[in-house]
DNA sequence: AACGCGTGAGACGTCACTGTCTCATTCGGG
DNA sequence: CCCGAATGAGACAGTGACGTCTCACGCGTT
């Protein structure tokens, strides 16, 4: 009886990663459930996206723990890091274009994030197995980049499921990763 | 006098990439002219994402053809891809952004130009030089998504637009090549 | 000067979406 | 069994954007 809030909102970030515009009506019907129920469960659109970015932020934080960055070499962290952010890939592609919806006006928890990512990069550099020409801020927004394009051609099968860990993690370990070794 | 719509389209673009929902009087605003030209240049919203999505199509055509994707080896037919591509890159963010929004509804031009990419990382693969474990339609999607990240990172300084280009082509390079050699 | 073209400003009706409401229904627990 | 909570369906006015229209102005041409 109880709605699943949890998967109303997974369901309209998948949604709303791909129409950006949809409305309430389509939102709610993606989920399974009326519109007025939708409403019920979150004050309004504004509330719904608040909520969304919430969840995502809290999954992918949740991700970055599991992944205890901190341990081993950069590159066995970013390995662990993509695959406990795998299941939250939709979320973080939501989050991504949405972080681009309202400029300037960015949930404050993503600096947060974003710098941890971008510490392991630092890290991996200063540790010798990055390059450096390509900085740091722009091997994390290429994470980014990469994440929100592979979860977009997951969804209308040029990729698969099975593929997409394998597929980001190699494309950016090994552009990141200095060439002399190994 | 007679409104540049060519200037108009590019600042639309840049807007509606920044901001999907953007009115048609905030993109009037931004091409610097008032909501009744724009309607009297482009029928109505409708009509301004046609052509845009067919003034990006045009000018990435132009810059795969002059890129001269035929020549030498694969890795030098990116190269010069993404360098004669890259005054178009804001097109080209707008563009992977709005074929999301139509989901299925997509221009026909874009298959083939879509297609000659992909050819490009066939090409590099059955040469050797590029591995095989990433398909090349993942590579395809890879530099898509890489290109619209780039965009937004300059967009709002976390890269300086000079590095863009070496920045996308080292890391996709970078993950593209096999490791073995060099 | 007179004319015409393109533009800016604004008014207007239309339409889709929003947020809130009411009412009937259903499902589960006491 | 009955009652209450949650839901679905629909009505309602408010809002904002859209597309079209008219009118006045600026500017170049004849």
């Amino acid at each position: 009886m109880a709605v699943d809030r949890e998967h109303v909102l997974k369901e309209a970030a998948g949604l709303l990663t791909r129409k950006a515009t949809a409305s309430m009506d389509e939102i709610a019907k993606a989920a399974g459930i009326s519109r007025a129920t939708l409403h019920r469960h979150f004050a309004g659109r504004d509330a719904l996206i608040r909520a969304l970015e919430d969840l995502g932020l809290a999954q992918f934080e949740q991700a970055l723990d599991a992944a205890r960055l901190d341990e081993g070499d950069a590159v066995g962290a970013l390995r662990r890091l993509l695959a406990e952010a795998e299941p939250v890939f939709a979320f973080m592609a939501f989050l991504c274009t949405e972080n681009q919806l309202f400029e300037g006006d960015l949930h404050e928890g993503w600096d947060r994030l974003d710098a941890r990512i971008n510490a392991v990069f630092r890290r991996g550099q200063e540790e010798g197995c990055f390059r450096i020409d390509l900085s740091s801020v722009w091997l994390t927004e290429a994470l980014y980049g990469l994440i929100g394009a592979g979860a977009w051609a997951v969804h209308d099968g040029r990729v698969a499921r099975k593929d997409l860990n394998h597929s980001i993690a190699e494309l950016l370990l090994g552009g990141a990763r200095r060439s002399m070794e190994k």
